[in-house]
DNA sequence: TTAATAAGTGTAAAAATTACGCTTATTTTT
DNA sequence: AAAAATAAGCGTAATTTTTACACTTATTAA
C-alpha cells in the first residue's frame, strides 16, 4: 500500500467525518442527530458520521453521509474543521473531520427519521451530543452565521421558491436579530440575484407575498464583476 | 488500542499536517517552503510537514512543525482545511490537514533555512510545489486575505513595534490593493486597539514616524461589547 | 539656508445604512 | 355589501460610514 519507504511504519489513524446538518422550518433553524447505535456511548444522541473509506476522500466520505442519513443529493456541503484532540473519543483515537450541510427540510423524505433513529431538534432545544459534538454544533452555527453574510447559502435551507419575508424570517433566525422588513426588501433585491415569478403565497397573509427564486447565473456574473454579496 | 468492537477492523488513514508559513518583508509576503528530502518527490519543493502521531493532536502536531522549522514558539496558527482526495500522495494514502502560520521573519533565527533546506520566496515568485500544496498555498492566502480584514490577525507579521504606515504596506501586499495613507490611519486610529509609543522609527523617512504596539487587552474589550474588527 | 520628502491632520462630497410612515391587496367580520 | 384587519410592498428623510483629496510638519541632505 505505502509505495516508498518513507511512509514505512508511520502511525495511522480512525479518520471520521462528522455532520452538522442544518434545515429550517417555520421560523426556527433545525438540527438533524440520531441515537448512536453502537459503543462508546450507544443510545446517546450523536451527529451523523462515518470513518473514511480508503477509496473515497474525505468530502465523498461526508456526502455519502448526507445522502444516506436524509436521501437527498445535490446538498449544500461544506467542510467546517478538524477535531483532532488525542482522547476526544474514548473508544480510540479517532480524528474527525466535521461538515456541515444545508437541506430544503420539506424536500426531505423521512428516510434519516425513521431508518437511523434520526431526529430534527430546534437549534435552541438541543439535546446533548456525545463527545465533542456539542462543540461541532456551536462551530458550525458560528461558521454559518458568518458565512450566510458573504455568500448567497441561506437559500440552501428554503424551498426552490420562496418569498421575500420569508428569506427575511430565515436570516433573523441564523443572525439571531430582528431586521427591518423594508430595508432587508430593498437590500437584498438591490443585488439583483432574486427572479421575481408572478405566483404569490397566501399562506401566511391575506394580501399574499410573491415567490422568488434564487438566479444562480446573475449571482455569478456579479462575482465576476468583482462585486459580492454581502448582508 | 481499540475499546470497543465497533471499531475494529475499520480503515486507518496515514494524517499530515502541512503548514503554509507566511512572512512579511519589506513589503512583499514571503512564503516558507523547503526542498524535500524523501521520496516520493525527493529534492522538489514542498510546505513544510508531517505525520500525526498517536500521542499528539492534530494542532500540537502543526505547532510542532512550526517550532521546529523556525525555532520560534507562541506563533500565531490556525487550520485552514482538509485534503483529503484519494490520490493526492501518489506514496499511500495520505490525508492531509494543511494549516497556516504567521510569523515575524526579524525575530526568526535561521534554524529552518539551514537545518532544513528551508528557503523564504516572495509570494509571487514561489516555485511549484509538489502534490497539492500549490492549491493549500492558493487557499491559504485566500483565507489570509479575507481573515486579516475582519480579525487583528496581520501583527502577528510585523515586529512587536511597528509604524502605520508598515502596518499600510502590509494590508497593501495582502490585500493586492493601494489604500489611502489617511483613511487607512483614521480608520485603524478608530478602534482604539494601537498604543502609540513616544519613540518614532526613522529608517523610512526624515521625520520619522511614531511606533506602535497591538493592545490585546483593548481589543478583547472592544469584542465584549460586540463591536469588532473590520478593515 | 533651502530643497526634498514621508508623516501627520483636517474637511467636504458621496455612498451606504438606518429609521420609519404611508399605501395596497386581500380576507374576515359585521 | 361595507368595514375592519393585516401582512406585503414602496418611498423618503436622517444618520453614519466611506471616499477623495489638500495642506502642514519635522527632519535631513544638499
Amino acid at each position: 500500500m505505502d509505495n516508498f519507504d518513507f511512509y514505512k511504519g508511520k502511525n495511522r489513524v480512525l479518520l471520521a467525518v462528522d455532520c452538522i446538518i442544518f434545515g429550517f422550518d417555520k421560523s426556527k433553524i433545525k438540527l438533524l442527530v440520531f441515537q448512536r447505535k453502537v459503543d462508546p456511548e450507544a443510545g446517546n444522541w450523536s451527529l451523523l458520521g462515518r470513518f473514511v473509506e480508503s477509496d473515497e476522500s474525505v468530502i465523498n466520505a461526508a456526502t455519502r453521509v448526507v445522502e444516506e442519513s436524509t436521501g437527498l443529493q445535490d446538498i449544500y456541503l461544506e467542510e467546517l474543521r478538524t477535531y483532532g484532540a488525542v482522547d476526544r473519543d474514548p473508544g480510540a483515537r479517532v480524528v474527525s473531520i466535521a461538515h456541515y450541510a444545508l437541506i430544503r427540510i420539506d424536500e426531505s423524505n423521512l428516510t434519516s427519521v425513521e431508518a437511523f433513529n434520526a431526529k430534527w431538534f430546534d437549534f435552541d432545544e438541543l439535546p446533548s451530543l456525545i463527545f465533542d459534538h456539542q462543540q461541532m454544533v456551536i462551530d458550525g452555527m458560528a461558521k454559518l452565521r458568518r458565512k450566510v453574510r458573504y455568500r448567497p447559502i441561506g437559500f440552501e435551507l428554503l424551498p426552490e421558491k420562496f418569498t421575500i419575508p420569508q428569506l427575511k424570517t430565515l436570516y433573523e433566525a441564523i443572525l439571531q436579530k430582528p431586521l427591518d422588513r423594508r430595508n432587508f426588501r430593498k437590500k437584498i433585491l438591490s443585488m439583483d440575484i432574486l427572479e421575481k415569478l408572478s405566483e404569490k403565497d397566501k399562506s401566511t397573509s391575506r394580501k399574499g407575498a410573491y415567490l422568488y427564486r434564487f438566479n444562480q447565473h446573475n449571482y455569478e456574473a456579479l462575482l465576476k464583476e468583482g462585486i459580492h454579496f454581502e448582508l
